[in-house]
DNA sequence: GATGTCATGTAATAAGTTACATGATTTG
DNA sequence: CAAATCATGTAACTTATTACATGACATC
């Protein structure tokens, strides 16, 4: 199970069920997603396991808490999938499912406007990720930081091809509308 | 429930279940796949709900067939999906978070190698998908090919920026493991 | 006669989403 | 005092994977 792994690595240090939540939204959210409501059980059944271990603490603002520590026994399961093969072949673009059949309604114009509208969401995920990685220096990063920049420029690098390919099919529906506009 | 909707779209020509698992392994895997177990009882829903026909055939080869024919009413739900807006933010790329959470065993080798079979296996996807894109010809297509080519461009361009970014990758683990072996 | 392809399904389990339920503290 | 944030969970349901079960016909 990806999810359980990837809290294992988020356990780097200790944290609840929410602020692991919260890491989730900002910096995996380009590669993995998951609600609250996955998450609790999630971290129940890695206890029974042995892979974590959590204790109950007061919080400051808002209810107790229930704080979760990664085991050894966490830690070398993580580095035992880290060390599996590149898990590929999992990939869901919804958004092509579309386009693809957006064919058969013969129609271009709703296919120029599907693909501006899709062009200016992939822009904005762009620019999320081009400033936290711009926000970052490139040189002499200790080993952890690296690992994230190279993450982090894989977004960058095919987002920002997914946005000239958006840009060269627009172009290539308009040419294509214009034809018909000269056939009329 | 996007399975559903791409089985519509590809029901534009009457098929068995065991057909559109081979058409989802040929032509649509870059972007989503399912499996038998899971096609069989959503065509099942889908007839039940009035989106397909079906009639049992006999086959010249193998046991008898199940021949799914998509109604005018499944044509209508199909097309109403295509003109929702684009789908994006469902992305899961299980190989990023192994990427990410590798820098805690601090072993640059195993990024590296790690890397170094990415990069094949995402090549390899890039060769099977750009010899598919070159066997169609760009212009005058009709609009349902044109369709397919647009998704397959994306295919082309993102895995090409991927495959970059794995070769950057490698010279930059490379540099560190350069400076490593110096300091020693 | 073994292996591969065609062909359809069910059962059990796992993974993921939506809705429900509760309640404290903070900020405007 | 209303809304946002912090905080944890359960219940019901949907979606997806793995394993099981069957069997014809074709090719080597």
């Amino acid at each position: 199970m990806i999810l359980e792994y990837i809290l294992l690595g988020l356990l780097r240090e200790p944290a609840t069920g929410y602020a692991l939540k919260t890491e989730f939204d900002e910096g995996a959210s380009h590669f993995w997603s998951a609600k609250l409501s996955q998450i609790y059980p999630a971290l129940n059944r890695m206890e029974k396991r042995g892979w974590l271990k959590s204790t109950v603490e007061a919080s400051d603002k808002g209810p107790e808490r229930r704080v979760y520590t990664r085991t050894k026994a966490g830690e070398k399961a993580l580095f035992r999938w880290l060390r599996t093969e590149p898990i590929v072949g999992m990939e869901r673009f919804a958004y092509l499912a579309q386009l693809i059949f957006m064919g058969q309604i013969e129609d271009p114009a709703t296919t120029l406007q599907f693909m501006k509208q899709l062009r200016e969401l992939l822009s904005a995920k762009l620019n999320l990720l081009s400033s936290v990685a711009e926000g970052m220096k490139t040189d002499d990063l200790n080993i952890e930081d690296f690992h994230a920049h190279l993450s982090l420029r894989m977004g960058v690098l095919s987002l920002s091809a997914k946005v000239r390919w958006c840009d060269e099919s627009i172009k290539r529906i308009d040419a294509r509308l214009a034809k018909e506009g000269a056939r009329v």
